[in-house]
DNA sequence: CAGTACGCCTGGTAGC
DNA sequence: TGCTACCAGGCGTACT
């Protein structure tokens, strides 16, 4: 699923191709996406690209912002001079425009941004820039890995915490950016039981837990994020990240951590879970 | 308040 | 181009 490794993927594409382009005209095919905003962004230069936990904000020189949240299947693909030569993966993206293109942003020079979301969960928005931070997702969003979560704080929130740990981890509340894949994976790699509450454990699984999820997003960022379903980066291609999975759609198969036990697939918070049942504890 | 269940969506797949 | 039921899940909302 989409998570801060793919949304930052993605946020790099769109920095690279789009600042400095003027935005001629939108075309924006599915009412649904905007929210009933007006759309009116014609001749502004896109003067930045910001990542906020999964979201992104394209920041023009109007002083507006795109805000966009891609949930679990939207694509941002770019076509221009510069990107002619390369082929998407045609298994995951149809040719653009098709049925799933729910906006196309027409730039100068004939480039093209295409929208596409199968499920249409995503949405957008287009606001004023000083309004972004008040947008209740960005507003109640917890601290995210790299930025501004911090080791005491993360202790805290645990420590405070009830119910299943992966949940926790993935609470956009308590901790900005981590989804259900590595959510799985950090726990997996910390060797902690996913159904274990936050406060039960210790300092040291804590600390391991802190790291394993550092490590997990990094591995992730890396490979240039996972594809499960739908995503792709700006260019249309795959993410690697799949088929470096410790724990996550790795049901049936052999913990990498301690090569005994069998990851088992159980359900946590009607999320599907994977876990090793011999290391971790 | 914290934790949990459900709805939003639709393509893919297993089963008949 | 068989048809149906169910699964996947980020996040907002409603509920306990």
């Amino acid at each position: 699923m989409p998570e801060l490794p793919e949304v930052e993927t993605i946020r790099k594409g769109l920095e690279k191709y789009l600042v400095g382009k003027k935005i001629k005209e939108v075309e924006v095919r599915d009412s649904k996406l905007f929210q009933g905003d007006k759309f009116h962004p014609t001749g502004a230069i896109v003067s930045g690209v910001r990542r906020f936990g999964k979201g992104l904000v394209i920041d023009l020189d109007n002083g507006y912002s795109i805000v966009a949240h891609i949930k679990l299947t939207g694509q941002f693909i770019y076509e221009g001079k510069e990107t002619k030569e390369l082929v998407p993966d045609m298994k995951l993206v149809a040719p653009v425009p098709s049925k799933f293109t729910r906006a196309i942003f027409h730039l100068e020079g004939g480039a093209t941004l295409f929208f596409n979301d199968i499920r249409r969960f995503a949405w957008m928005r287009f606001i004023k820039t000083t309004e972004v931070k008040t947008l209740p997702f960005f507003k109640e969003m917890g601290p995210e890995p790299f930025k501004d979560l911090k080791f005491e704080y993360f202790k805290t929130v645990l420590q405070k915490s009830t119910g299943a740990i992966k949940s926790t981890l993935m609470d956009q509340k308590k901790i900005g950016g981590v989804g259900n894949i590595y959510a799985n994976d950090a726990l997996n790699l910390a060797k902690i039981d996913p159904k274990r509450s936050g406060k039960s454990l210790n300092d040291l699984e804590i600390k391991k837990l802190y790291e394993a999820v550092e490590t997990v997003l990094k591995t992730g960022l890396k490979y240039g994020g996972a594809t499960e379903i739908n995503y792709v980066n700006v260019l249309g291609q795959a993410g690697k990240y799949q088929n470096h999975f410790l724990a996550y759609g790795r049901a049936g198969e052999k913990c990498k951590q301690c090569g005994k036990g069998i990851i088992k697939k159980i359900r946590i918070a009607g999320r599907g879970t994977y876990f090793c049942p011999v290391c971790q504890k």
